[in-house]
DNA sequence: TTCCTTTACCTTACGCCGTATGGTTGCCTT
DNA sequence: AAGGCAACCATACGGCGTAAGGTAAAGGAA
């Protein structure tokens, strides 16, 4: 009535906003132009003024995880200030992996990216800093950046998801599988078994709980001291 | 002429060996159901007679690079029998690692499929044999297959390929944007100056070399060592 | 006021994809 | 000879990303 305009113009950073929201919504697999744009009110070729397709939405999609891991690892860098440099390191790490516990769906888009995005080579130079801060040589810096991996983007690629989200097993045919999965996996069983392994936290939709990733950042992080001489 | 049939009937079998040679050839994103079948000289829809959809296509690719690494592995614990659990589980790894470096798309394909091939099972309970072996817990063993990751399927997770393959970046921009690089990612910079960074050996098309990935490995055989108390 | 350019959005169409449906062929058995 | 069945094919549908070109409206210049 009063406003002239019928609706706020389309800009990259709605279609962006609108994508992160669909895709935190429904997954990757539903982040197709056509649905993009509907969720917008628009046409899918509309988009196309606003981004270059397809690949450069992702690559909005990235950035902005990029941009908000800086965000959280500036917060952390702020509180862990004067640290040693396990501390600081633990702190970026841990910030990253809050973010990817809010976007499940980053980790699987990260690794498929065929460049890495901008933003990524100023958060490794942080890390760089910290541990030349903690006295290793360029050397150790350049090995630790590779062992740890995806760890430092705040995820554990784990291999696998867990069995199914959802799926109810038949619990009949389980038991009777269980008799024959215990004795052709003898030890697994035995494990799974001994650690009860309540499922209590499957974050990130993999079975990877803080617990685990805490554990593995100090094992690293224990071998990296004693490699430092 | 003699023979009567004008060619060998199609087979779940050849169906997976084309695909496996037409996706070593040409990556994961050139099998499609239309090319592998006319690779086979056949049309799209017979696929269907041997192979449930493509989902199920997939599901064989896994299941053969996973016969190969049981294969491969088999060989290495046979050499490696009698030694410690380090050097036991260093071969396993190694002897996968062969596998992914024969096939560069299987790392991308594992990590995608969405529920864990039975063979895997069969893989992990082994590890889980060595480290029981070596004197481990149920508790740091479940600990250490985390810790490991997508080690002990023999690639690790780099998480960005590097810059471009045969993408012959611009030399003169190269060096202008080195300056303003080194400005603004000094850590960065002088690590890659340091390391000289000869770009020896971009296996798997990750930044992955061998020698990182053994580093790694010993970084983690290290700290569980100490953790097993 | 009139005209023209630019911006933002839309329509249509093309060539891919996976696959449901329903033939058609030719060997094997009886 | 007849029937069955395994193996393969033709057609078609809905969905994808996006190239090419059309259109409505806003803004500045005359």
């Amino acid at each position: 009535m009063g406003a002239r305009k019928s609706r706020e113009p389309l800009s990259r950073e709605r279609a962006l906003a609108a994508a992160i929201a669909l895709v935190d919504a429904e997954g990757l697999a539903a982040l197709t132009m056509r649905r993009l744009a509907a969720g917008l009110g628009v046409e899918a070729m509309s988009l196309y003024y606003h981004l270059p397709g397809k690949e450069g939405l992702l690559d909005g999609l990235v950035e902005a995880v990029i941009g908000e891991i800086e965000v959280a690892v500036g917060r952390a860098e702020a509180t862990a200030a004067g640290g040693d440099w396990r501390t600081r390191l633990r702190g970026r790490f841990l910030a990253a992996r809050a973010v990817m516990l809010r976007h499940p769906w980053a980790p699987a888009l990260l690794s498929s990216r065929p460049t890495i995005p901008v933003g990524v080579y100023g958060y490794y130079d942080g890390i760089i800093a910290t541990l030349r801060d903690g006295g290793f040589s360029y050397r150790i810096a350049h090995r630790a950046l590779h062992a740890f991996g995806s760890l430092a983007l705040g995820f554990a690629q784990e291999v696998f998801r867990p069995a199914a989200a959802g799926g109810a097993t038949d619990v009949e045919a389980a038991e009777t599988d269980l008799a024959a999965m215990a004795e052709a996996l003898p030890h697994l069983t035995a494990m799974v078994a001994a650690e009860a392994h309540a499922a209590e936290d499957p974050t990130l939709g993999w079975c990877d709980s803080q617990t685990e990733f805490e554990f593995t950042l100090d094992l690293l992080f224990d071998g990296l001291e004693r490699a430092r001489e």
